[in-house]
DNA sequence: GAAAACTAGTTCACCATCTAACTATTAGCA
DNA sequence: TGCTAATAGTTAGATGGTGAACTAGTTTTC
């Protein structure tokens, strides 16, 4: 595989180029780019949701929301309002979500006495097991996802991508 | 903005990586680049969708439906199966999809006399209209959300993306 | 301290997608 | 040639998402 091989999006964009050849608008490198970036994020989920399939115990979907209730400080709890956020979708879909995440006995949903608007979340010991029992399997596929690259050209990508985003955030 | 900012996705990789400070296997670099792709993905889809919300005459998907029926080659013609194919949604979506393009006249649904069993869908002087009216604008908005890297450092990013992908493909 | 404004969560109606089943047509082959 | 298998498209039913309306509880303000 040698540094000047062509993967299916140059032939994609070479196409487009042909089109609009006498159209500057057009940025061969910014849609090779994002057309590259959706590739490789399709080809994320596609493992990603193929691995929970084959497992038959949650959906990825329901894995994720697992997820970021594990990751919340110390002590481990939200509202549905903040894994909504941190899992973007709405409070809406939230609800149903955790409808059959409690269904599963894998989080609590209990009344906050403090303010009683409030619904506290909690993940259940069988919860915690679910989590760990999946999240190295998804680390061993992101990092088989990326595999051909160095350890320095991952920096590299990082700084471009960074630089795109402190674009876009600040 | 100097060479060492972080974003938001160093400060959660950070996290992370507290978490796990003892677990070899995760790899900061590995799930920061992904979390990155997964933000731009998730802000060009956003624009797209905010641009097409805002005109009110189509939406992005059906957008995206006329656009890979115009970059067809000639004559400007293809199956449902086809559009479903390089739309990556299945037939059924695709049918449902068409319904709405014909019913808009943005397209027409003829059957392939060669082959009885064949539908072929066509654009309408409407539907060419319509693509290239959106056609610039979604370059423009592409070019945007990248403006923060140089011509250079694009042409770096692409030679990144393109070894996974050349990896994912081979 | 009561009325108004705000906030948290859920329910509802709608929509786009998926899988699976179905119809119609064509191709393969004994 | 005529049965079988494969293919193209649509339809049906289920799923999971959205935005808007609704209920209940809390904060603000005069």
């Amino acid at each position: 595989m040698g540094i000047m091989d062509q993967d299916s999006v140059d032939h994609h964009v070479a196409r487009w180029a042909a089109f609009w050849k006498d159209e500057p608008a057009f940025a061969p490198e910014v849609e090779g780019a994002l057309v590259r970036m959706n590739y490789i994020q399709r080809e994320a989920r596609r493992a990603d949701a193929a691995a929970f399939a084959e497992a038959r115990e949650l959906t990825f979907e329901d894995y994720k929301t697992l997820h970021v209730l594990m990751i919340q400080p110390w002590p481990i709890e939200a509202t549905p309002a903040q894994l909504a956020e941190a899992s973007k979708v709405t409070r809406a879909a939230m609800t149903s979500r955790l409808d059959r995440l409690v269904a599963a006995e894998l989080v609590t949903r209990e009344n906050d006495e403090t303010d009683r608007r409030r619904v506290l979340i909690r993940p259940t010991a069988a919860g915690r097991a679910m989590w760990s029992k999946y999240i190295f399997e998804g680390m061993a596929r992101d990092q088989r996802l990326l595999r051909a690259l160095s350890h320095e050209e991952l920096i590299q990508l990082n700084g471009l991508l960074r630089k795109v985003l402190l674009d876009l955030e600040g």
